[in-house]
DNA sequence: AAGTGGTCTAGACCACGTC
DNA sequence: ACGTGGTCTAGACCACTTT
């Protein structure tokens, strides 16, 4: 009720950071409803509209999905609007099409000092690496390859990754219960080299986009660093400024 | 006050028009602020948690920006933080620097059908074609190429172009009292051609960014119509997921 | 002290979906 | 008919900035 002056925070972020907790906490899953503002304002003593304002900001981080006359729900990766949230490439031609993963190889490995750094582990703490090909209608357009600390991941494998149907980010919610809440990328433009060009089908040589993925969970916490290759004869990465 | 069921748009809805038309229309430009909360709430016959949430989604939009006891101001691209909202390149060392637009040329030509389609102007319509070249630190990173409606931008002219200290969009807004609101790009990898090789400096074919960019002002009004050759040597494009 | 935006509340009513 | 989120209002008080 009173607001402390020093490191001020208003009752509804901390509602919200209640309401993250619970749901880092497993205690609402993907897809599911979370429960009413009533319920929610009854359970946290506070009026309706302080949980509104909370819910407001989580559905502006697509965290949560307001549907009038329903409720509110949590995201998943299952869903395709999600999906594309995170995959930015739209065919030049023709409508959109659900890539299909092809995994490649799933490694144990220790992490690196890049690896480290960006994941915000210790050296040589043990991580998988993970290398798949993105299909378009059977064509190939995305080679990545991705570093994920196996404390997070715990019994990753390929036989896992085989025979998902759906996308990474999903098999990672429903199999482990880490959502992927945001994430940054860097993009570079460079060359094939032979390997890579073998995979994407194109020359030797060809212009690539190296996008470099950052990938956080709840609290901000980074639980995927990967690069992908993208080849873009037949693609564009669209980006919305605003 | 009554709720029309059919077409229905919330009140806080149409003041938010009103308030992008009095943008528009340039009744508080770039930089100024606007009137006050209860202001608009007498001038629009509503209560001010009303107009509170106009304010609220334009602030979301980036058209407005609030200040806690200051007031609500327009955006101007004047600041460093629009101005980089639209040039998603930081360097890969050193902190960020305000790069150096160098125009190249400015000439008068007739939109062709590409160019008609994607300003959604008449084809054979009088255009603008801009090229310029962007420098961090005295090293050129960008080449662009801008498509301009002639009608928007009545007397643009080189030496305009040369004599701006600014960014282009800063130019635009004060010159023409044009707003860039958002854009959408699109993005591939390409090879550098000889001529484009000589101005960024680098050797041929070397992989580049090719970023096309629509830019639209209010009421998604496309007013310019870019593409942009990037050199990746020394930066990267950014992008947040989320 | 006064003016601005920011927070919180309580209540009424509307729109949408389900039973 | 009922429960959900969505809108709108009115009023009280807090935090920040300027006068």
């Amino acid at each position: 009720m009173a607001h402390e002056s020093p490191t001020f925070s208003p009752l509804y972020r901390q509602i919200k950071n209640l309401i993250v907790q619970a749901l880092d906490a497993g205690e609402w899953l993907p897809g599911q409803t979370i429960p009413s503002e009533q319920e929610l304002a009854l359970r946290f003593g506070v009026s309706q509209g302080t949980v509104r304002k909370a819910v407001d900001e989580l559905a502006a981080e697509n965290i949560l999905l307001r549907k009038q006359g329903k409720g509110t729900f949590v995201t998943t990766h299952q869903d395709p609007h999600t999906f594309f949230r995170f995959l930015r490439l739209k065919a030049v031609n023709g409508g959109p099409v659900l890539p299909k993963s092809m995994p490649l190889e799933c490694l144990r490995g220790r992490a690196g000092i890049e690896a480290a750094r960006a994941l915000s582990i210790e050296q040589g703490s043990q991580i998988f690496i993970v290398r798949r090909v993105l299909k378009f209608n059977g064509k190939p357009a995305v080679v990545d390859e991705m570093y994920l600390p196996a404390e997070v991941y715990p019994d990753l494998n390929m036989s896992m990754l085989r025979d998902w149907q759906g996308s990474l980010y999903s098999l990672f919610e429903t199999r482990f219960g880490v959502r992927m809440v945001r994430a940054t990328e860097k993009i570079r433009a460079v060359a094939a080299d032979r390997r890579v060009a073998e995979v994407l089908n194109v020359q030797e040589s060809t212009p690539l986009l190296s996008v470099e993925r950052l990938a956080y969970t709840y609290g901000d916490k980074p639980v995927e660093w990967r690069r992908g290759l993208y080849s873009t004869e037949d693609h564009y990465y669209v980006n919305e400024l605003s």
